[in-house]
DNA sequence: CTTAATTAAGATAATTTTGTCCGAATTAGA
DNA sequence: TCTAATTCGGACAAAATTATCTTAATTAAG
């Protein structure tokens, strides 16, 4: 479904959330701890989702990776996928056509119409501060 | 979504049934031209097929690949998808997680509930019959 | 100003997926 | 029986993804 890299971005992102909410400001090295990921490779992911002004890192000590309180409940889960695997996910053709739609559609164009759109309108509404708080009442999970 | 081993194995087997329930058998060559695949990868994939009953192969002058007019109906996609990607699509965390469920969920784990289970639905009752129909009425297509 | 803690950035490596090549096995037909 | 057409099977190669390592840049605090 998603790729590594943006599970691993989700995953951090509820938890940067997550601490956020708190005025909490979280360190690369706690972040992957906490998500159980590579570091160096979630340094990556955290770089391009700050590049995509979704969160800011902030260097040297008592430096790391923070997100903006009030922007916590406008950032969508689709704006982190579309950030790391882009939009394939739903708007790309199952079974990999270039062209795919109503007018030349694959076998299984009908097949998906529903299924793409509910994924998209469920990751277009559901916000970081949605999933961080179920996290933070420990209802969810990171590990495991 | 799928890998691209997996949509080379749903439009092979389904031009393969749509030629079947014609009485013909295809062979790899054209099988990869109608489907626009690299010919000694899909021969690798339509080997797998094979092995998990879903086509049968024939060596030889004329030989090629074909499915049981009797069976194209009770082929699912669910069946090819299984064979090729595994269960994950429908089975796995969205996160990755190892154990992901009701009890211990992952922050996201609710929202795919009913993705997850429309995705299932859609390819354990989707027939290869189905699908190959609409590609010879020329309502669907398997390139560009 | 110096030090230490941290992210930034790029090179490199490992792994997985995708794709290619070639010889072996099978089989229809001459 | 011989030949040619085909799949089978395994080794190999290329590309993409995932992961690691190293050095640089930044910055808080002493």
């Amino acid at each position: 479904m998603f790729s590594k890299a943006c599970e691993y971005g989700i995953k951090a992102s509820t938890y940067i959330a997550m601490q956020s909410l708190d005025m909490k400001r979280v360190s690369l090295k706690e972040i992957a701890a906490e998500i159980d990921s590579p570091i160096a490779f979630t340094a990556k992911i955290l770089h391009n989702l700050a590049k995509n002004n979704i969160l800011q890192s902030v260097k040297g000590p008592y430096g790391g990776f923070q997100i903006e309180k009030e922007k916590i409940d406008a950032i969508k889960l689709s704006h982190i996928v579309a950030a790391i695997d882009g939009d394939d996910i739903y708007n790309g053709c199952a079974l990999g056509l270039d062209e795919c739609n109503a007018q030349k559609p694959c076998p299984l164009h009908e097949k998906f119409v529903g299924i793409r759109s509910d994924l998209k309108e469920m990751l277009e509404n559901t916000s970081l501060y949605e999933v961080a708080t179920g996290l933070e009442f420990g209802l969810t999970f990171l590990k495991r």
